[in-house]
RNA sequence: GUGGUCGUAGCUCAGCUGGUUAGAGCGCCAGAUUGUGGCUCUGGAGGUCGCCGGUUCGAAUCCGGUCUUCCACCCCA
């Protein structure tokens, strides 16, 4: 009988505490969106993996999840598809559906779907879980929730401003520090460029990803391996050097642009300025910081990227998006231009958990309980309980009249609930109720109006 | 995906190099208090030691596998 049960790895169960802690996050992001002109949508659990496969790089393929088919799956395969072992393709043969990787692709294949009824520029978010193959950690699992604002449908930097100040309002809102990391695909671009590694792009950013981890030698000595010029890796170095010793994102654009000075770096530093001299005027510069080294794997980025860390734990990114110039182009729907970021609700949960954010009074759902003890007035209480509702009082009646008072008020003060209604036989008969307060043990007897009254001013 | 790590009561953990009936604190239940919770006191229940297998006279303890947790890569929310 007692089988150990188990749940997938990296996924979780959550209790009713939980929930309405979850619940919060998600409450306060759809407020700021829609307080930002976004309306949400929602798409499948599921898409056709021909949908997700290749958008994410060959490291995201590898962590979609499978849909198996269903039916007589086996019947397509060839003896030769078996022998042949590979099971990454055989996967393929006998799944045609995948579990969505994030929110983005699902909506670009949104918009080209919905070309026609949509208004642009559509500016949407959508709250739901996405699940990867990874290998779970702290703050990494395999089913969770990503929250997402894109604007797809105009070119203006305007949109990129309205990100920030959004992150801005939700970290505000949540009362949680952060630092929001600035870069643009295109001074990469143009940074590789300088180097002459254009043909070596992803390697190239990745290695400098790992600058603030491995230190500038090591990160050198791996760029070494690539076909570069010993000259041009020294002016980089110190260029880099350079960079990362100023403070002042200002500065550290000057210095950029005259390294860099070639047309896509230029473009992508004059992209970068826009929004920096946006977010002093806004006077949100103070948690903006330009940092040429973040690369942002996802691969359909084409010009800002942004990742946003809380400043007062080590958790990764609660925050990323860019602008992606063709991501509805492989679906068919060319020159559309969208701009996007999501937030990942469970990290900013377990970053409010470690720092104790929450407010207090969150998982109090109810506010009185109505004890019952004594036999044949269900009908009464029943009554009662439906005033007090009709009240919006939300009420908690006791089902069984055998069990003790004494136990009813302990349950009472587990589940927290403020107030507790004793209905005895005198008080029936009076008409009148005792109500106690569970924080102070003040008891009243009063009539059902003077009782809702009280509840309500608490 | 690679390399490590953890798993003992509802929770947090103890259990020395293998040796009788596996412990503590908190929580839970009952009573002291037959219509009054929290505090106190008294008593009580609760464990296939993650799971499967192996070594051994004997395994929570050693070994292998597996699942899970967490960590470092990788990548990311």
């Amino acid at each position: 009988m007692n089988q150990p049960l188990s749940i997938p790895k990296g996924t979780r169960d959550f209790t009713p505490e939980q929930v309405s802690k979850r619940q919060y996050i998600f409450d306060t992001l759809k407020r700021i969106f829609s307080l930002y002109g976004f309306a949400p949508i929602e798409t499948p659990a599921m898409e056709q993996l021909s949908t997700l496969l290749g958008k994410y790089g060959e490291e995201g393929d590898k962590l979609l999840f499978k849909v198996l088919n269903s039916g007589d799956f086996i019947k397509d395969i060839s003896n030769n598809d078996w022998n042949e072992g590979n099971s990454h393709k055989l996967s393929l043969k006998i799944c045609e559906k995948g579990l969505r990787y994030d929110l983005t692709v699902p909506f670009a294949r949104y918009v080209v779907m919905h070309r026609n009824e949509i208004v642009f520029p559509f500016k949407r978010y959508q709250i739901q879980p996405v699940w990867r193959a990874d290998r779970p950690q702290k703050g990494r699992y395999r089913e969770f929730y990503q929250c997402d604002v894109d604007i797809i449908g105009t070119n203006s930097l305007i949109a990129e401003t309205e990100l920030l100040l959004i992150i801005n309002n939700v970290f505000d809102a949540l009362q949680l520090k952060y630092i929001t990391l600035l870069n643009n695909r295109k001074i990469l671009q143009g940074l590789a460029e300088r180097c002459s590694l254009n043909e070596h792009f992803v390697a190239f950013t990745t290695i400098l990803d790992k600058l603030d981890k491995i230190g500038i030698d090591a990160v050198m000595i791996e760029l070494a391996l690539l076909p570069v010029e010993q000259n041009i890796l020294n002016e980089l170095k110190n260029f880099l050097q350079q960079f990362l010793s100023l403070s002042s994102n200002s500065q550290k654009i000057q210095i950029a642009k005259s390294f860099i000075n070639n047309e896509i770096g230029l473009k992508g530093l004059e992209e970068l300025d826009f929004l920096v001299n946006h977010a002093k005027q806004l006077n949100i510069e103070h948690n903006i910081k330009f940092d040429i080294l973040l690369a942002r794997g996802l691969s359909y980025y084409t010009g800002t990227i942004l990742e946003v860390k809380s400043s007062e734990t080590a958790m990764g990114s609660i925050c990323g998006g860019g602008r992606y110039d063709n991501l509805t182009g492989i679906f068919g729907l060319p020159d559309v231009s969208g701009v996007g970021m999501s937030f990942g609700a469970d990290r900013i949960y377990d970053i409010m958990e470690t720092l104790n954010r929450f407010p207090e009074n969150l998982t109090q759902p109810t506010d009185v309980f109505i004890a019952n003890f004594l036999p044949n007035i269900e009908n009464q209480l029943i009554e009662i309980t439906q005033q007090l509702r009709k009240n919006q009082i939300r009420a908690d009646l006791f089902y069984d009249n055998t069990v003790k008072l004494k136990k009813q008020l302990t349950i009472a003060h587990q589940k927290k609930i403020p107030w507790v209604l004793i209905v005895g036989e005198d008080e029936l008969q009076q008409g009148k109720y005792q109500l106690k307060n569970m924080n102070t043990g003040e008891q009243f007897l009063l009539s059902l109006t003077d009782i809702i009254e009280k509840i309500k001013k608490s």
